[in-house]
DNA sequence: ATGCATGAGTT
DNA sequence: ACTCATGCATA
């Protein structure tokens, strides 16, 4: 009978046709049969901006920290998160098919929150993460230039090339190579650097052939 | 809020 | 060796 009187504004759905032909699929779940719902599955870019949005607002309203909130979604449903993450959901700043995966925790979470008035949060920490944990590295900003305009010439170099870089920047080769790393997964974000918030603009990916051609 | 880093799973 | 999800440490 009807829809539960959850807590589901009449929230404007703007659905359009999310179609990204990349080479890599990325979280394009195949649509067996046309029978599309209100919520739940794979969700657009634009439900996810709101989305992310409306969270940001309830849970400083609620008088939560992001740090609060990943913590919490491990005491409840066995998945911690750290601050960073919920940071980086609230910011758009993951890849699309990443978004899709912590929105439904997320959500959970928004209705527990608001629906428990003064439930008594029980924290635990559970931190067991004995390893040696490399220092970060800070790399200057006139190196971090240079790292960018081989990037956009060559955003996957092989080996080689790296090992020439990091030599001619005296850094370790690691390091470069990790910093390639970081920065192609910064593209793959849903909001590209560069770029603050478009219409609906996915992140093109780039035929990346491994023809850079000489150096 | 963001930069550099780790690790599991793929190619 | 790369991608992808995720986070410690830091700005």
């Amino acid at each position: 009978m009807l829809d539960h009187g959850g807590l589901s504004p009449p929230a404007p759905q703007s659905l359009h046709p999310v179609l990204r032909g990349d080479s890599t699929d990325q979280g394009d779940l195949p649509s067996h049969h046309c029978q599309d719902h209100s919520d739940e599955e794979t969700p657009t870019s634009d439900e996810l901006e709101q989305f992310a949005k409306q969270f940001k607002q309830r849970r400083i309203k609620l008088g939560f920290t992001q740090a609060d909130v990943g913590l919490a979604l491990g005491t409840l449903y066995g998945n911690v998160f750290s601050q960073t993450t919920i940071c980086r959901f609230e910011a758009l700043q993951l890849s699309f098919k990443n978004m899709c995966k912590l929105k439904p925790l997320l959500n959970k979470w928004l209705e527990e929150a608001d629906s428990t008035t003064g439930s008594p949060t029980s924290i635990d920490k559970i931190a067991a993460q004995g390893r040696k944990r490399k220092k970060r590295t800070s790399i200057e900003v006139s190196v971090k230039g240079v790292l960018e305009t081989h990037f956009l010439k060559c955003p996957k170099p092989a080996a080689q090339e790296i090992s020439s870089l990091a030599d001619s920047l005296q850094l370790e080769k690691e390091v470069v190579r990790v910093w390639f790393c970081n920065r192609r997964q910064k593209e793959k974000r849903m909001t590209p650097p560069g770029d603050p918030q478009p219409h609906e603009v996915f992140p093109h990916n780039v035929k990346t052939d491994p023809s850079c051609h000489d150096l």
